[in-house]
DNA sequence: TGACTATTTAGACAGTCATCAATATAACAA
DNA sequence: TTGTTATATTGATGACTGTCTAAATAGTCA
């Protein structure tokens, strides 16, 4: 059980500690976010709409899934804070939350 | 069923082209391999690690799973392009993939 | 009010996944 | 060869997930 090395260089900022359990769930859980194809795209398509935003109706048929499991994934998407949506009349637009990826990118980049 | 809204303000490049299926696919596959806690901390513990990789063996105890869970999730971690091994006698070291993190972060910041 | 539309929720189902105990494989050491 | 150790594989199981249809909710407009 014991390899016999102690140290090694390491490469990470010296203050930083190992991902706590805590710290792993939540970031887990944004990572899922774009775990699944139908979702990347989805963002990917309410990212490209910039300010405004998208009309979740126009999501539908790019991405040949029934409207429900649209549905199903934007509420993925925006209770990992990846989008945010604002209700206008019977629509609903979604647009990427600010600071979005800020916790992937901190981790992913050291 | 429509909106009623036509074109609006882009953010990403002219040149982009939405996200295709067979990209989402793949890219989603690197996502999955992060959207695990275990397999996020495991990739933290690698990392730290630096250029000389750490040892299997010194994986399991910290992260408080049975060995082949470990192997397991390392193996997952491996195909998806994240880590790679070595082995040396009886032990296997695992370190960072050179550009592990290159499709993630260039999906992420646009 | 009533008809129509956009979205969400509920329920079901098939497939995937994290985990473990048990076993197999591989490398070393005596 | 025999024993010991590190790692991988197998098989099982409970939990989770992506998807759909059907139904509910909510808003708009006559």
């Amino acid at each position: 059980m014991y390899c016999g090395v102690v140290a090694t260089q390491r490469s990470l900022s010296i203050h930083s500690r190992p991902l706590t359990e805590n710290k792993a769930d939540a970031l887990a859980e944004v990572f899922a976010a774009l775990a699944d194809p139908t979702r990347l795209r989805l963002f990917d398509l309410v990212r490209r709409a910039g300010e405004g935003g998208v009309c979740s109706c126009d999501l539908v048929e790019p991405l040949d899934r029934s409207q429900p499991t649209i549905s199903h994934h934007l509420k993925v998407l925006r209770e990992a804070g990846l989008v945010e949506s604002r209700k206008e009349g019977t629509w609903v637009w979604y647009s990427v939350s600010p600071g979005a990826t800020a916790s992937m990118l901190a981790f992913v980049r050291n």
